[in-house]
DNA sequence: GAGTGGTCTAGACCACTGT
DNA sequence: CAGTGGTCTAGACCACTCT
């Protein structure tokens, strides 16, 4: 682990340990330089990821402040890692409905980069969170970067094994979101009726080499889903 | 403009002109080192800002590689600025239903820390997306902050109005999101069908100093509004 | 004006990628 | 192992806030 991203965790740490509020004042850059044993610049870069994560803001000329939300149970949008990374909040199972080898729809084909011939994994699954009917799922990945897959790691977690066993480096995602009714077949897996709402959202996955190696499309119980999503200033 | 925003500007600018596609390599260190005459490190900063913004992704021991979306006509999920920022791509118009000063309910007085008999700006109004129905919103203002508001300003941008005139600093926000069954009132004014699906969004925007000014509840009309959002890796 | 965070530099060294 | 990006340092200087 990184300098900046250790510090980083203790710093994090110290504001979950001390249960500070939001507005409450972390100690100054000079404490912080002697506490940690680290220079200026690491300082600077454990706290810009903070910020990125929505733990803390900054203000330049008076200091380092806790950012709280104010709402529990609510996922977290931002995330690309998939719900598992979000550690005990939440407990999310899948039942696997299909699992296959498949020639791509033309959408499919393009957002992954596939030739007109070029099979894929498809799974679709149903998530449940904390026995709820959460989503259902509709995932293809490249087989040139995930040459196996069964039932039992779609049971589980897909990006866990990615990320362990294949030793993947997951990296970033693109999401494309929409509102819609729900048609029968749709309805019917989620446990609702036909035209309720359902959240579709596309997503399409990249690796750190900057492949997309999968594209799902989700749609969300619109009862038992909700979503947050914390903006940080990106353009002056 | 700081010194890394200026070179992050040039070098979106330059892939921009060039018309680089997805995984298309900028020139290395040492080139934009040379090129923009500047140290490493602003380099790296700049490099950092345009990651984040989505416009390129990194790859250690590689290079500096063009990131794309693949879709066009999606809302950035991610801005927190309010449309007027997403420049020129869409045409966003708005009609005021009502202003005035409120007692606001108890969910708005805890987002916005007020006291029981302190008073807000009231706004509802209709927005508009190149003329149709994009969202109705209902937002609560902090009147400590916010001293004085009227009908024009609510019908151009209440918040070009905050950063030019108050010279106030929209800094972060916090989203909520829900999908929901319409009642008659709403679907009324989205001109939609009681019953059908409505996405909200409960935000909370804060400026630079930490204080929440703004409460806003907003619901979006299915069909006339998509999303986009760009994940980046915050974990490792 | 004192105190705080933010930028920028030059350079040493580390870690990963690709051949 | 050459080349690329990433981390980390020490320190000068800048910009903002608060009183």
């Amino acid at each position: 682990m990184l300098k900046y991203e250790k510090i980083a965790l203790l710093i994090e740490e110290s504001i979950v340990e001390n249960n500070l509020n939001h507005g409450s004042r972390l100690p100054n850059f000079k404490e912080l330089i002697e506490t940690y044993h680290v220079s200026k610049s690491t300082i600077v870069k454990a706290l810009d990821l903070l910020e990125k994560r929505g733990i803390i803001y900054q203000i330049q000329g008076s200091g380092v402040f806790v950012r709280r939300k104010k709402r529990k149970g609510y996922i977290n949008f931002s995330e690309n890692q998939g719900f598992t990374a979000d550690l005990g909040e939440f407990d999310i199972t899948s039942k696997v409905l299909e699992l296959s080898e498949v020639i791509p729809p033309l959408e499919v084909r393009e957002h992954l980069s596939l030739d007109d011939k070029e099979s894929v994994y498809y799974v679709k699954r149903i998530r449940y969170i904390n026995s709820q009917v959460l989503c259902i799922e509709e995932s293809y990945y490249n087989k040139t970067i995930i040459p196996y897959l069964n039932v039992e790691i779609a049971e589980h977690s897909i990006f866990d094994y990615c990320k362990t066993a294949l030793k993947l480096n997951i990296s970033f995602s693109d999401k494309y979101i929409h509102v819609i009714k729900l048609n029968k077949d749709e309805s019917d897996l989620l446990e609702l009726k036909e035209g309720d709402p359902g959240l579709l959202i596309d997503e399409l996955f990249y690796l750190s080499s900057g492949e997309a190696f999968d594209f799902s499309k989700t749609i969300y119980h619109y009862v038992n889903s909700q979503f947050f999503l914390q903006s940080t200033k990106i353009y002056s």
